[in-house]
RNA sequence: GGGAUUUUAGCUCAGCCGGGAGAGCACUUGCUUCACACGCAAGGGGUCGUCGGUUCAAGUCCGGCAAAUCCCA
């Protein structure tokens, strides 16, 4: 054993974490096995992006799995936390291309090729960094099997299950609406598209008719589009406006003219209850319009111009045409009114940038065909979500699912294995690089020049990581994986994909549950961004507080599902545990002999508190691995908290001290409890604060390491039932002397006798073999037991705790009055209780409809409560005497 | 418009199968007690959003209402 003096006051993570984590690397304490008998435990890590540093959103989603491994590791599980990152296609394009344009090149000008040179120079960087993040949080990941979405291996998973699909009829090529972004040039899905509600302003425009016999009003919140408008809509009831059905009506700043049709979308409640169609830039009018065969007319160029179409306003920006277009209105006398409006704006989630809707020639999955199983699979169980109220959420947008648009107009990401030959216009989808057309044999082919939707690839990252397509061991060892822990803000994006992609490729749900947690959001419960600069740094937090107390912080008071602020507060409390903690450890480093074989300490050596805290430690082991088990974090932790600080340390330890200072076979009992019973605790508490418990079992337990240890098991401690009666009698006696102590403000001093009762006779005699203790806990210096029989001294002040009575002799310090009146409330809050449990237990229907404990238990407690009132009412009678003789 | 969640102490949040309201922080008082002031001890503080229902019994289950947040369209 260490000497204490080795032993610094407190732990300093900062200069111990690393060497810790160094220490497990070393010996290999990571590494899962692949063949295996062992039953296997497998969690894949969310794959962060390229894109940056790690926040503290990454910092939960990568803790929290972390904890389940290092339980289940202990459990004597192989686990497998896997680690990766994801290449985020749109996301990394932008960044590379800012970081080109400050050296003033662009990506054109750099060409396909050296632009990708670029790309993979920056993944190396910031895999790497991440990576590094990743150890300071103390991940026990395999970092041998650490995976990247561009491998080779997963690039060979996306070509494989892009040709499947296509070969099923499950991917097509076609013009459709999609969602376009001016600024990344690209499209994007349905689901990167952020809706918001901003001000904005609805025109009303008069279109007259084209026989010039009066004219119709049409309302828009976006005038520009009128120059590619190709029809006026009425809803087909109205029959206000049904009589102008089918006239033409002439667009004002153009020489066409377009009919008035009738269409079941349009509102006759809304606006004029004329619409007018814009084929080419709604996704409503675009059903309008193929509906009604109407011709379609883009007006907007890629970067979001106006097209020639426009005439005059040919390659202004749609901000700059609206202007102009509702300038030349007004002047012509077409406008007729502006106002405000309430109106939801669509951007791009990467950039920000208003998404124009537009038609265009993407690649799409044809997703209703691979919904169905998916959705059956969550229905049957075969993943669940935890909590499960998430699968709500999941059926709502799977049930509405609409086609996947996959392709992308950029560079960076997985190129779409599609090759075309410039002489007969055949399509090739290929696994390999094609040279010849198999249909002209031709030699002229161009592959596809977009790439995949990045979710394309994130959604195989279950099996592809594994090693899929190839049945390669760890595939058979570790798929399907057991956990998928994430946010509820990517269940669409993600855990959907997942399970239909996975479902689809290998017949399997991916994962058996997925644990569902909240945002982190800054103290005031805003969502961090970097605009709001209100960001926490995870790694700033593990300068200040140690990796150890940040993993505390983020799962303290934590329930599945839910949103969880950041504080210092929480932070700060982590370190003070850990210091708690530590210092347990001193205590019992400083008390114990080299000598740390207690084979020879029997049951007969221990003492009450001895046995009591091993039932304690039993029932925490208990609820701490059904927490686990539930995935209730928030709830285990505090289970260890609890025992540790209240349990262990400000009862346990401070009642076996005089023990330990005595020695003996008693002292060798309590060093042989204390010893037992907090390596057990550090084993419990590992999976939270891995580093400053793999430190503490060290020193304990030369040369093992404590992640390799085995679980608890509770079935090694006795409940005693006894035992845990008299340290709760106990416990409420020392706490009854203090309480009398600080309400007649005795200093602490000042010692004194007293004298004592107690049903129970285990707890006589730890009490009166316990002096020492007392004389510590609760300033009592000599203790005797009033016989069976005998009155306690008239002028004593009774303490009635939980199983007896002590008496005090305070006459000199105590006003009688004052005594008098704390013994009153006692009784009224007596009386209270007694009248409460009564009336329970004279409604015979609580009689004979509660359970029979419950009713037992309210009787033990009338019963218990009319004792105390006894012995309060002769104390009572005692004082009131002395009151009238004083008098 | 559709869906989901939340409402408990001053603050942040727990509360499992319905059976006497909990934690941390903050607050008050007292402590250089030989592991720990990142500590110890003793306290104060709650109509569990609101109305109704089920039940012997409701913070907990069911319904209405109000307020807030989020997602989808």
């Amino acid at each position: 054993m260490k000497n204490i003096d080795d032993i610094a006051k407190t732990f300093d993570p900062l200069s111990e974490e690393p060497i810790i984590y160094k220490e497990w690397l070393d010996r290999n304490a990571f590494d899962a096995e692949s063949p295996s008998d062992k039953e296997a435990f497998t969690i894949v890590m969310p794959p962060p992006n390229i894109t940056g540093e790690l926040h503290m959103g990454h910092a939960l989603d990568n803790t929290l799995p972390d904890v389940l491994i290092r339980y289940n590791r202990m459990r004597g599980k192989n686990a497998l936390f896997l680690p990766g990152t994801d290449h985020a296609s749109i996301a990394t394009e932008a960044l590379v291309v800012q970081e080109l344009s400050k050296e003033g090149l662009t990506k054109e000008e750099l060409g396909r090729e050296k632009f990708l040179d670029y790309c993979w120079t920056w993944k190396e960087v910031y895999h790497d960094r991440i990576t590094g993040q990743q150890q300071r949080l103390g991940l026990s990941c395999d970092w041998k099997r650490q995976r990247f979405t561009m491998d080779e291996g997963l690039s060979r998973a996306v070509t494989r299950v892009f040709k499947d699909l296509y070969d099923e009829g499950l991917i097509y090529r076609g013009e459709r609406m999609i969602n376009w972004c001016p600024s990344c040039l690209t499209s994007i899905s349905d689901i990167e598209v952020e809706h918001e509600e901003k001000d904005a302003s609805l025109y009303t425009i008069t279109y007259p008719f084209a026989d010039g016999d009066g004219a119709i009003a049409v309302a828009t919140t976006r005038p520009e589009t009128m120059l590619g408008d190709t029809a006026v809509a009425i809803h087909p009831d109205d029959e206000q406006r049904s009589c102008h059905l089918g006239r033409m009506v002439h667009l004002p700043l153009t020489d066409r003219t377009i009919p008035i049709i009738a269409d079941s979308y349009v509102d006759p409640e809304f606006g004029t209850g004329y619409v007018k169609i814009t084929p080419a830039h709604d996704p409503n009018d675009y059903e309008i319009g193929l509906r009604h065969n109407l011709p379609v007319i883009d007006i907007l160029t890629d970067d979001a111009r106006m097209t020639d179409e426009c005439g005059p306003y040919a390659g202004m920006t749609t901000i700059e045409a609206r202007e102009a277009v509702v300038n030349d209105l007004k002047v012509q006398g077409y406008l007729v009114s502006v106002e405000p409006m309430r109106h939801n704006i669509g951007t791009c989630q990467r950039c920000d940038t208003i998404v124009e809707p537009r038609i265009s020639l993407q690649w799409f999955v044809k997703m209703e065909p691979l919904a169905g199983p998916a959705i059956e699979a969550v229905r049957k169980g075969d993943t669940q979500f935890v909590p499960d109220h998430f699968k709500k959420i999941y059926f709502n947008w799977m049930e509405g699912i609409r086609d996947w648009c996959i392709s992308r107009q950029l560079w960076w990401g997985h190129r779409i294995p599609v090759w075309y030959c410039e002489e007969c216009e055949e399509i090739i989808v290929s696994e390999k690089t094609p040279s010849t057309c198999p249909s002209c044999h031709s030699m002229c082919l161009k592959q596809d020049e977009d790439t995949l939707d990045t979710w394309f690839s994130s959604a195989l990252w279950a099996f592809s990581t594994l090693g899929w397509p190839d049945h390669t061991d760890d595939f058979k060892t570790f798929y399907p994986t057991d956990v998928l822990v994430t946010g509820y803000d990517i269940i669409f994006f993600w855990v959907a994909r997942m399970i239909f992609s996975s479902l689809y490729n290998t017949g399997m749900t991916p994962f058996r549950y997925v644990l569902i947690h909240g945002m982190v959001r800054d103290e005031l419960g805003r969502k961090m961004s970097k605009s709001l600069g209100n960001g926490v740094n995870p790694l700033e937090l593990i300068d200040k507080y140690g990796a150890d107390a940040l993993r505390y912080g983020l799962m303290v008071g934590t329930t599945p599902g839910k949103d969880l602020r950041c504080r210092d507060e929480k932070f700060e409390n982590g370190r003070n545990f850990i210091n708690k903690v530590w210092n347990a450890f001193r205590f019992i480093v400083m008390n114990l002999d080299d000598d740390t074989d207690f084979s020879d300490v029997t049951d007969d050596d221990l003492e009450i508190e001895d046995r009591w805290i091993m039932s304690e430690l039993k029932g925490t082991i208990n609820a701490l691995s059904d927490h686990l088990e539930a995935m209730e974090l928030g709830m285990a932790q505090e289970k260890i908290y609890t025992f540790l600080w209240d349990y262990f340390c400000d009862w346990y330890i401070e009642l076996v001290k005089e023990r330990l200072h005595d020695g003996g076979r008693t002292g060798r009992a309590a060093q042989a409890v204390l010893y037992g019973v907090f390596s057990d605790s550090l084993k419990l508490l590992h999976p939270f604060m891995p580093f400053v418990t793999e430190r503490i079992y060290g020193v304990l337990h030369e040369g093992q390491l404590l992640i390799l240890e085995t679980w608890p098991d509770a079935g090694q401690y006795r409940h005693d039932d006894d035992a845990v009666r008299t340290m709760t009698s106990l416990v409420s006696a020392i706490r009854g002397v203090r309480n009398l102590r600080a309400e007649y403000k005795i200093v602490p001093a000042r010692r004194f006798s007293a004298s004592f009762r107690a049903d129970d006779g285990a707890l006589v005699s730890r009490l009166q073999d316990g002096l020492p203790t007392l004389a510590r806990l609760a300033g009592i210096s000599a203790l005797n037991l009033l016989e069976d029989g005998s009155y306690f001294d008239e002028e004593d002040v009774i303490v009635i705790f939980n199983g007896g009575e002590i008496a005090v002799p305070l006459r000199e310090l105590v006003d009688v009055e004052e005594e008098l009146n704390r013994l009153k409330k006692e009784e009224a809050r007596l009386k209270q209780e007694i009248k409460r449990a009564e009336a329970m237990l004279a409604n015979s229907q609580f009689t004979t409809k509660a359970p029979a404990h419950v009713v037992e238990a309210q009787r033990e407690k009338e019963v218990q409560y009319k004792d105390q009132l006894e012995s309060l009412r002769v104390q009572l009678e005692r004082l009131e005497r002395l009151a009238r003789d004083i008098d």
